[in-house]
DNA sequence: TGTACATCAGTGAACGCGCGTTCACTGATGTAC
DNA sequence: TGTACATCAGTGAACGCGCGTTCACTGATGTAC
C-alpha cells in the first residue's frame, strides 16, 4: 500500500515539476540509491566518452543526492569507478555468450562472439573505452598479483575464445597456425583494432562496421596474398629494437 | 664569449647545483624555450601515458621556469597539447616511411610500414594514446569541416599505404578481395589492434610483439580456415542494430 | 666609445574554479517496552 | 495502543588542493644616437 507523499517544506509545489525531488529511501532500501548512483555514473561516463570527465558532484546532481551521500555507499571515488566497470564488463561477458550461443559448431561460435563483441563496443563506447582503451588501475592492485595466471583468466571472454578456437582446430575448421591462445589473441586484437579506432576516431568516413567485421572474415577464411608473394613474408624477426612494453 | 653568470641572490651556492639554474635565452632565441616547452610535454606525456595528468605547472617545473611564462610561447594548453601533437604525429610519418623505403615491391613496403607502425607505437605509447586512443580535438575543430575529404587525407600515412595497396594488386601481389581503400583500413586497424591492445593492457601476458605481427602477416598470407569451413561465414549483415558511431 | 632607451624573455602574486573528501548534523523510519 | 529511543539515509557547510590563466612587474639584451 503506497504511503502518502511527506509534505514538502515551504518550496512552490508540493509534487512534481523542480529537479524530481528524491523519495528518500525506505530502511532496508540503502542499496536502491547505490544502483542509481551506479547507473548515473556509467550515463557519465558514455555520454562524454572523455575521459574521467565523470565527477563525483556531477553523478549526485543526476541523481539528486548532494555529493557526500555517494560516500554512503563507496569509499571512494576509485571504489565507484571500479564498480562501474566490474558490472560493465559482466554485461560484456554475458552479451558475448549470447553471441556465442547463436552458432552453432566452434567456428560459428568464434563468429558470432567477433560480431557481440563489436556490437558491444560500438553501441557502449564509453564503457568500452575504459574497459579496453585507457591504461591502469581498472581493478585494484592486489588483484592483479594474487593469482599469477590470473591476468588471461579474468579476461573471461579470452578463455572461452581459446576453447571454441581449440574445438574447431579439433574439428578441423581452423588452420592451426599457431597456438589456440595466439590465435584467439589475433582474432581479438583484430575486432579491437576495428571497435577501438571507429570509437577514438569517430570523425573518419570508415566503412561500415558490418563492411568491415565481413573483410575481416573474409581474410581470414582466404588469405590475402597471391601465392608467389606469401614468400616475401617468411624472414625472422620483423621488429627492431622496440622495447618489449610487456609487464612493465 | 660566456658572459659571466648574475651574482646569485642570497640562496646559498652560486652556480651548480639547485634546480638547474636555466640561463635565460637571448633577444633572438625566444623559440628555444618553445622546444623546450614541447619536450617536456611529450615526456610528460610519455611517462604518465595517463590521460591528460599533463599540467602546465609540471611542464612549467621541467622545463625550470614559471608557469606564465608559458603562455608566452602558446596562446593556452589546448595550443600546446595540438603543438606536441602534431610534432609527434610528423615523426610518426617520417618513421613510417622509413620503414616502407626498407622493402622493395608493394608488397615489402606494405609490410615494412606495418611493421614501423608498431615499433614507433610501442616505443612511444604515450604520443600513440593521445594521436590514436583518445577521442576528440587533436586539430581544431574549424579544420575538420573545412575540406570535406581532408579527414582521411590528412591521415597522410593512410593514404600512402592505399597507394602501395593499388600498386601490390596491380602487380599481382595481394588478392582484391575489397577496394585498395578498405584493405588498407584493415591492415590499419589490424596492427593498431596489436598496438593498442598492448599499450591499454600491459599487464597481460602478451605474446612477443613480434610473434604478433608474424602471426598477423601469416593469417593474412595463408588464410586461417579450411577450405570446407568458408562457407559459413557467407550470409549478409552481420551486426544487429548497431548505431552507425561515424561521424556521430 | 658612451649613454639613453626600446625590446622582450621570464617572474611572482593572485584570481576563481571544480574537484574529492570530512564532519557534525537532521529527521524520518522502524522497534522495544 | 502509546511513547521513548536506536537506526540510518541523506544534508549542508567547509577543508585543502591543483588547476589554467591574468596581471603588473623586472631586468638583461641589443640598438640608436
Amino acid at each position: 500500500m503506497p504511503t502518502s507523499p511527506p509534505p514538502q517544506p515551504t518550496t512552490a509545489e508540493p509534487n512534481a515539476t523542480a529537479p524530481v525531488k528524491r523519495v528518500r529511501a525506505r530502511r532496508g532500501e540503502g542499496d536502491r540509491l547505490r544502483e542509481e548512483i551506479l547507473d548515473a555514473a556509467e550515463a557519465l561516463l558514455v555520454e562524454s566518452a572523455d575521459a574521467e570527465a565523470v565527477s563525483i558532484r556531477a553523478i549526485s546532481q543526476i541523481v539528486g543526492v548532494t555529493a557526500p551521500s555517494i560516500y554512503r555507499h563507496f569509499v571512494d571515488k576509485d571504489a565507484l569507478v571500479l564498480a562501474v566497470c566490474e558490472r560493465a564488463y559482466d554485461r560484456f561477458g554475458t552479451y558475448l555468450d549470447e553471441g556465442a550461443k547463436k552458432g552453432n559448431g566452434p567456428l560459428e561460435e568464434i563468429m558470432g562472439r567477433a560480431i557481440a563483441y563489436l556490437e558491444f563496443a560500438l553501441d557502449n563506447p564509453g564503457q568500452y573505452r575504459v574497459l579496453f582503451m585507457t591504461p591502469g588501475n581498472k581493478k585494484p592492485d592486489s588483484d592483479l598479483s594474487a593469482t599469477p595466471d590470473a591476468t588471461f583468466s579474468e579476461a573471461k571472454g579470452l578463455v572461452m575464445m581459446i576453447d571454441s578456437v581449440e574445438r574447431a582446430i579439433a574439428v578441423g575448421q581452423i588452420k592451426p597456425l599457431a597456438s589456440a591462445a595466439e590465435m584467439s589473441i589475433m582474432l581479438w586484437t583484430q575486432v579491437h583494432g576495428i571497435a577501438s579506432l571507429r570509437i577514438a576516431q569517430p570523425e573518419m568516413p570508415w566503412p561500415t562496421a558490418d563492411a568491415q567485421i565481413q573483410l575481416m572474415f573474409t581474410t581470414l577464411a582466404n588469405g590475402m596474398c597471391a601465392n608467389e608473394a606469401v614468400t616475401a613474408m617468411d624472414h625472422g624477426p620483423k621488429l627492431a629494437k622496440t622495447r618489449t612494453r610487456t609487464r612493465s
